[in-house]
DNA sequence: AATAAAATTTAGACAAAACTAAAAATATTA
DNA sequence: TAATATTTTTAGTTTTGTCTAAATTTTATT
């Protein structure tokens, strides 16, 4: 089963889209997909015929199993690469990304293998996301968000679900990156925003959306 | 100027071809990329409309200066890449084309200099093949073929001009590789053939075929 | 020079992946 | 429940890159 490079990116935002609603629709795939729910419905048919989802017109649509196979085999490779982005080359975390996006589709398993073991089996990605092993299988931690902790217990940052370049430059500016150790200081009801300590850095204040989006873990 | 991955590769592989015979011609191209006479013709106008190559029907074509400048850059890229995965990923050398024929479309032009840098600027791939450099200047070596070579003169593997997976294997199976030593011992006319010594091996025939394709440069 | 052979191009078709505009189905609300 | 709005699909095009078969041009041979 080769799949062309359009399957692939349509199969990985169905299983990231899936993961938070359970059935998706044709709209809301189209517009994470950036492209017409006209070209969608034709994608999905292919899909199908693949055996790669389950779909009834109208009805929605999810991944069967061999198509959450094929995207978690994606999603390994997109994050493969951007770890070896990260790590090797230098580049900024904001940057890994549209790269990957292309390197996810370079076909070879033994590079992917290679590659994987050439980086030291890693089990994150410089977002802090799980890179699944080669059978698909997901690393865990507990993590919890920023809006969650408890004043004064100190914290390391472990991953941030919006990973826009937006987001990513705005942590940036708060030397925020995977790893920094975080105190919250204060919880402003107001407005939901945080002041919180980052290690080394006077204390700041953070809007809720940047927080919400900020996962951590306690220290130790 | 983005091209497509189609361009890409006829550039490329015109490129190859006018080294050795200046003007191209369209069956040769076909034959080269495994495709069909009407396919090329196809693309050579696409490629003519942007300028990338001298082109008048029924009479051959060459690349453009702008033509050349675009080949060398997935020339570039494509040599990189091997090294990449030949000397950190160590694939065999007779493994690396086929993923670096895909490698080499990943449009990121930071990418590619920070490859560079990261595996410290070379100058020749697995095969002995010059990589050029971002202006597309390409390092040039005095080498000759192994056929040309007096007797008892030991001599360097540079490269190899001819790179299928059968001749790559072959040669391993002589045990010559890049860096291999070695000192020709008898010149057959009868076939050409040649009696040749592998440093730390005993003393074998290898057919004129074979020797045409090995570049050697003298030791010391 | 006429004819045959080879090389090249054109004409027409097809598949993949996208699009727009219109039709159909489903969901919402008055 | 009937009317309206939203969502989704279908129908018909477009672009890119490929193909086969036929026509054209060039080259080689009698
Ligand atoms: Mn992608
Ligand atoms: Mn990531
Ligand atoms: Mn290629
Ligand atoms: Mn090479």
């Amino acid at each position: 089963m080769p799949f062309t490079t359009s399957e692939e990116n349509y199969i990985k935002s169905i299983y990231h889209l899936q993961q938070a609603s359970g059935m998706v629709n044709t709209n809301t795939l189209a517009a994470e997909m950036q492209t017409r729910a006209a070209s969608v419905t034709d994608m999905l048919k292919k899909l199908k015929a693949k055996k790669l989802l389950q779909y009834e017109r109208y009805r929605g649509f999810r991944l069967s199993e061999a198509g959450k196979k094929a995207a978690l085999d994606v999603v390994r490779k997109h994050r493969l690469w951007e770890y070896f982005l990260a790590e090797h080359l230098k580049f900024d975390w904001d940057k890994v990304h549209p790269i990957a996006e292309e390197l996810e589709h370079i076909s070879s398993d033994e590079l992917v293998q290679r590659l994987d073991n050439f980086l030291g089996n890693p089990s994150f990605d410089p977002h802090g996301d799980p890179i699944p092993d080669r059978n698909g299988k997901i690393p865990v931690i507990n993590q919890l968000s920023l809006t969650d902790i408890p004043l004064k217990k100190p914290v390391r940052v472990s991953s941030v679900s919006n990973q826009s370049a937006q987001m990513l430059e705005m942590l940036k500016h708060y030397h925020i990156a995977l790893g920094t150790q975080i105190t919250v200081l204060n919880h402003f009801s107001f407005d939901g925003s945080l002041e919180i300590k980052v290690l080394k850095h006077s204390p700041c204040i953070i809007s809720e959306p940047v927080a919400k989006n900020v996962f951590v873990h306690y220290v130790q």
